[in-house]
RNA sequence: GGGACCAUAGGGUAGCUUGGUCGAUCCUUUGGGCUUUGGGAGCCUGAGACUCCGGUUCAAAUCCGGGUGGUCCCA
């Protein structure tokens, strides 16, 4: 894979994922296929949300006095935010931004909400689209304007200890989400100059492209009772005493499809874990002039008993030839298909190919194929978790100095180092090897690689996307 | 935030330097027809483009300015 970003590019428009054309600089249109993905990893999503929150749906806009209301979290997104100034022709009174994140249009319907500790905790969540002004170069599914599909949770706790195991519950839902998506990744206690603004800290999770740059891929972070204040959430405690309740908010996007793309597709297109493919198998019939029918009932006989076990299953019974077939299905990245011809119908047996491995196999109608089918595809998920666990795990290098950081990490991998802890140390090492520190991996003894005091931490350095 | 490059059918390209020979090249795609089908079929016959706005000129795909969109590098 020798041009990382223009294999991304052209993946997205061959396998029919999004329509990068639409004459909005950063905004793109799902495809039906595409659109079937993000559907079946979204439903993956809120199965996993749903065991603990209830799903709700905020307004688009926020009035202008509300976002303005929080003033470091205003900061941080003021140059990206679209505004709503007119009603028609008529101006409006009050612009009315449209959301970039969805903090300042729920929490002042949370000030409402919210009178006594009985009404605590509040777990919810919501996917929606979000804007940003990008100013930079934009890229499908990374970095957009419209974010099509954000789901963020925002939990609300009387105690600042219960908003610290809502941000542990956060990451062990999204680690769960990762996992039955094969995508490897690192979690990172983001540095103080990298926090979400607002919040007390941020964890996130990263992962590596195949062209050394790591993607942000989701967030989870402790508002502590910052909000609360500025939008005058309180409680009435058992004492009877008006408190501030302490709040957490996570969340993860688009980009969650575009590492799934990125992360295990290859040089043939798309491979798709199977828990997310919208056709898991594909039954490709080779037919014959004089056999034809007798091959395409056999072909919906092995459909139907296969849909009844729950696989997602099609024919492609389209006139062309089969090689054209394989070829497309491979691009579309379906994780197993099956071959059904003359010779396999004298002997009663079926042609199996894994897209992961492109091994074909045998396999007898007389036996019990479902459940061989099954086997697979769990193979196929194992293997994929496999693959891309053990390319991320060696991409990562532990560095002693700052000279070979350079040559190391722009070579394609993260590099670990020890650091003291110091903000200013920090970017100073940001400056001085023009990579971005990811965050805190794990605590430690040792010297720190830029200033040489004593180090508390380890830490990640990448090129970023 | 700074810089470089680019824009020709749905996709990829040739033509641009030196304006006229462009009624625009080739591959792919695509409609219709016949023969085919175990790894991208063949033949016949159709379809489809100079990013937008303005300028220079007898004449602009080609030169100039701007918009929009795209790609990459640096901070």
């Amino acid at each position: 894979m020798k041009n990382f970003s223009q294999w991304f590019h052209n993946i997205l428009e061959e396998a029919e994922i999004i329509d990068s054309r639409y004459p909005i600089k950063g905004m793109n249109v799902w495809l039906p296929k595409g659109f079937k993905i993000r559907k079946y990893v979204l439903r993956e999503l809120e199965r996993l949300m749903d065991e603990d929150h209830d799903e709700i749906l905020f307004p688009l806009l926020i009035p202008e006095t509300e976002l303005a209301k929080e003033g470091i979290h205003v900061k941080g997104f003021e140059e990206e935010v679209y505004w709503v100034t007119h009603g028609g022709m008529r101006e409006l009174n009050e612009k009315l931004a449209i959301r970039p994140t969805s903090e300042t249009a729920i929490y002042p319907m949370f000030a409402l909400w919210i009178r006594s500790h009985i009404d605590l905790p509040i777990k919810i969540y919501q996917t929606v689209n979000t804007m940003r002004y990008e100013t930079k170069h934009t890229r499908p599914l990374i970095r957009v304007r419209e974010i099509t599909t954000f789901t963020e949770s925002h939990t609300v706790h009387e105690k600042y200890d219960e908003a610290n195991d809502q941000v542990q519950e956060g990451i062990a839902i999204y680690k769960r989400f990762f996992d039955s998506l094969a995508i490897p990744y690192l979690i990172h206690d983001r540095p103080s100059w990298d926090k979400f603004p607002g919040a007390d800290y941020t964890f996130a999770f990263d992962t590596l492209m195949k062209d050394g740059k790591t993607l942000q891929i989701a967030t989870v972070h402790n508002l502590s009772d910052t909000f609360a204040k500025t939008f005058d959430i309180k409680y009435e405690a058992t004492d009877g005493s008006h408190k501030y309740p302490y709040q957490t908010c996570y969340g993860l996007s688009d980009r969650v499809i575009a590492s799934l793309i990125a992360i295990h597709g290859d040089e043939k297109g798309l491979v798709l874990p199977p828990l997310v493919a919208p056709i898991q198998i594909m039954i490709v019939p080779i037919v014959f002039k004089d056999k034809s029918e007798e091959i395409l009932s056999k072909a919906s006989e092995i459909k139907n008993i296969l849909e009844k076990d729950g696989f997602r299953v099609n024919i492609d019974n389209r006139d062309i030839r089969p090689g054209k077939k394989y070829y497309d299905w491979e691009l579309n990245g379906i994780p197993l298909r099956i071959d059904i011809g003359p010779r396999d119908l004298k002997d009663n047996k079926m042609i199996i190919t894994r897209r992961d491995t492109s091994t074909k196999e045998e396999c007898s109608l007389s036996e019990d194929f479902p459940s061989i089918l099954n086997s697979y595809l769990t193979e196929i998920n194992s293997n994929l978790k496999d693959k891309a666990w053990k390319f991320m795990r060696e991409h990562i290098s532990k560095i002693d100095s700052l000279d070979r950081i350079e040559k190391t990490v722009l070579n394609g991998n993260i590099g670990l180092i020890k650091w003291c802890g110091n903000d200013d140390c920090g970017k100073e090492i940001e400056e001085k090897t023009n990579l971005t520190i990811l965050g805190i991996q794990y605590r430690i003894d040792g010297d720190c690689i830029n200033c040489k005091r004593k180090a508390k931490h380890v830490i990640s350095i990448a090129k970023t996307y």
